[in-house]
DNA sequence: CTTGACCTTCCAATGATTGGAAGCTTTACC
DNA sequence: GGTAAAGCTTCCAATCATTGGAAGGTCAAG
């Protein structure tokens, strides 16, 4: 099996399987005498894997990580389970970014006319110069803003 | 103004700006004789203006057209809402991406005992091979995956 | 035996940002 | 006035995952 049709059975591309060969996230294909990269129905599903594993966003280090968890077959499933979670935080720490990014965008086209004339309130906010801290009583949400 | 100053005031920092000023998004800066940058209280403005734009998440493309919108008093507001709202899709979408994730690895760690045994449903799923597309009916929904 | 599809390596670009090196200028202090 | 630190300049490189292309070798079908 060629690299072409273990990316077809994959779901990597071919650009990727030399890529992640490159880095050491898999090992070195077997080649032909004339330098083919070949590869094994087991190559195919660590590819898969790896194809699996970054549908759900993992980085290539964390699949590296899974990887290894994977192909020991001593290891303990809290290891698994706790690369897992993480990963989940991570992605709803940034789905809380985008969430707040949304709804202040929302606010403002909500109050933007969206005809002919000039006045934007979304314009206006960016532009908006942040007040200083607090002015007399500090205001209980300052405002719409993301955090840091 | 110097460039410290201007990044200090805008919350761009000194790099970001000279990046920005290579790539055209603002114009080159004044510069004294010994060809320090110069900053003027509007540079600073537009500055704030783009930083408040990147923490909305708009690319370097979008920034650029509302910089261009804000900057044109004969703009008509629907163009800039059309920017903001399409930008406010985008933001849904991998909203929608990052959830389906979130969703999957939390019903696999769910599945999944998280001790010293390697049992792990997690791993399994990943290392499962997709069913070749149908067995007798076809699923309603062809499993947990992402779209192309 | 030619043609086209496929493989090889190597280099470059993406987007936004950060880091560093080498060298000049300004500021502050003695 | 001298010196040291901080800040500025340009240029180049790295990040992360992926794609694109060029130049050249190999395999299959016709």
């Amino acid at each position: 099996m060629n690299i072409g049709e273990a990316s077809t059975a994959s779901g990597v591309s071919s650009k990727m399987i030399r890529y992640y060969e490159q880095i050491g996230l898999i090992r070195a294909a077997a080649r032909t005498e004339s330098g083919y990269r070949v590869y094994s129905p087991t190559d195919v599903e660590t590819l898969r894997f790896i194809r699996r594993a970054r549908d759900l966003g993992f980085s290539v280090e964390e699949m590296g990580t899974l990887l290894a968890l994977w192909q020991d077959k001593g290891r303990e499933s809290a290891d698994v389970k706790r690369v897992a979670l993480q990963h989940v935080a991570e992605i709803e720490k940034r789905i809380h970014e985008l969430e707040g990014m949304a709804r202040t965008l929302r606010h403002l086209a909500g109050h933007c006319h969206g005809d002919d004339r000039p006045d934007c309130p979304i314009l206006d906010d960016l532009a908006a110069v942040p007040e200083p801290s607090a002015k007399k009583r500090p205001a209980r949400r300052p405002a719409l803003q993301n955090g840091p």
